[in-house]
DNA sequence: CGAGTTGTTGACTTGGGTCAATCAAGGTGG
DNA sequence: CCACCTTGATTGACCCAAGTCAACAACTCG
């Protein structure tokens, strides 16, 4: 379970230039990659969701990003993580209810127009492959999160983020452990995890004070007992299944 | 608002033989209705999510279904409610988790290998028109019930749950207001909310005593003032939205 | 009719929300 | 380099919505 991390990361996973051949949607895209626009933002960067009228779709490439919607009279909530090789439709996020694609550093996109996707997947099965794939593996960790907002503690639900998080972003450090990012801010947790901010901070000091984890720097993390952690989380099984399948098509 | 609930029964939204042939899928389908093998289910029927090791995709004919997780160690979670029209890819289901589709009442599924279907989408663009919209749809509302999850409290989710279901299944009552069903049990209700079977009934007996709402039967309800619910529930808005842009291309 | 399921209600407990004070971390500009 | 301000994180005191447990009522079905 804690050996894939690193090999994971390896395999080139992780944001940056040096990898962007290796990713997993280079190959589904191949030559055609030139098409899409791509979209460069920075942190707190509100991308939109529609561009001149038409429908979207928007790829990750590299960096994190939330999926908020902010019904009236009630506090935003993170729908989704975005990680790199994520998609989305932007007629995934519902009407009328103030949803925002917000960066959470500095991420790129790729961004094409719906209809023009829809032709590019008709023409080359491995663009439709990726987008299938991709989509099923986020509704596979929507999933998740729905059980996690509907029947889990506070605590289960901080665990279960600090292990996707390890999962997608950790690697094995040479001292033992998994080092990994935290890329959101306190506040984009605790509306992910339908928390509030103050609860959050108490079950982050609690877990730091069980010695289940420890805070680097402010973004970054150091996990020293995957395995207790994922006692804690009674999803880790299921993300850890998630994680190793990827997006093979 | 009010007016187009019964707008949208009429058009033949609802289950039942004499429907079938105005129904969202069946102008996507056409004359290739033939192929995808159709599956009856009665009320409790656990559908299986794979048909000889095969991954599949099953498509709502008639009736309702829900999907459920049950991590270890949590109780079961109802992820979504599966109304008529709508899509399920086995593999949206997280592994691990034992997950089901269980079907709420009596219910008709059209079931399909997942390559088969592949294969049709690309020779046909009414099929993936008509999947990708389902699919938007489906995640527009899972999105809304993400939101409810995180932010609302008991009663608003209530109240949001009674809306999407007056909005489904209502036809306005002569007597004025709109009678709509009831078509899954409290202990479903309870999981697919995120509460407690008690404080559900709580809520629901609250509920019935502003006049909000009165119930028929077991499974009937007459909802008399639209507007006062909906004021209940911020997602209102959205939810009639999405009801009203249907599963149109 | 009885057994089993499903729903309701009351009494009590508790996890997490709210509010407010305090602390730490970056900027920014002089 | 420091003084200042802003934003984000932490912590304590208090409170309430929802969970738990238990008794019971109301259907359903053999």
């Amino acid at each position: 379970m804690v050996a894939n991390v690193k090999t994971r990361n390896a395999s080139g996973l992780r944001s940056g230039a040096a990898s962007s051949s290796m990713d997993p949607s280079a190959d589904a895209f191949g030559d055609i990659s030139a098409r899409p626009c791509t979209v460069r933002t920075h942190r707190g960067q509100d991308v939109p969701l529609r561009f001149k009228v038409s429908e979207i779709v928007l790829i990750v490439r590299s960096g994190f990003l939330t999926l908020q919607v902010a019904p009236p009279e009630a506090p935003r909530q993170v729908v989704a993580l975005l990680f790199p090789g994520d998609v989305l439709r932007s007629s995934f996020a519902p009407p009328q209810a103030e949803s925002k694609l917000i960066s959470a550093g500095v991420a790129a996109l790729w961004r094409m127009r719906w209809s023009a996707f829809e032709a590019l997947a008709a023409e080359d099965a491995r663009v439709e492959r990726f987008f299938q794939a991709a989509l099923a593996n986020q509704m596979a960790r929507q999933a998740i999160h729905i059980a996690a907002l509907g029947q889990f503690n506070g605590e289960q639900r901080v665990a279960t983020l600090l292990i996707e998080l390890a999962l997608r972003t950790g690697i094995s450090s040479p001292a033992g452990g998994i080092v990994f990012d935290l890329p959101f801010c306190r506040n984009d947790v605790a509306a992910y995890l339908g928390l509030n901010a103050d609860t959050l901070s108490r079950i982050v000091s609690r877990l730091r004070g069980n010695g289940a984890f420890s805070q680097l720097k402010r973004n970054r993390a150091l996990l020293r007992d995957f395995r207790a952690l994922a006692a804690l989380s009674p999803a880790a099984q299921s993300l850890s299944e998630i994680a190793r399948e990827g997006y093979s098509c």
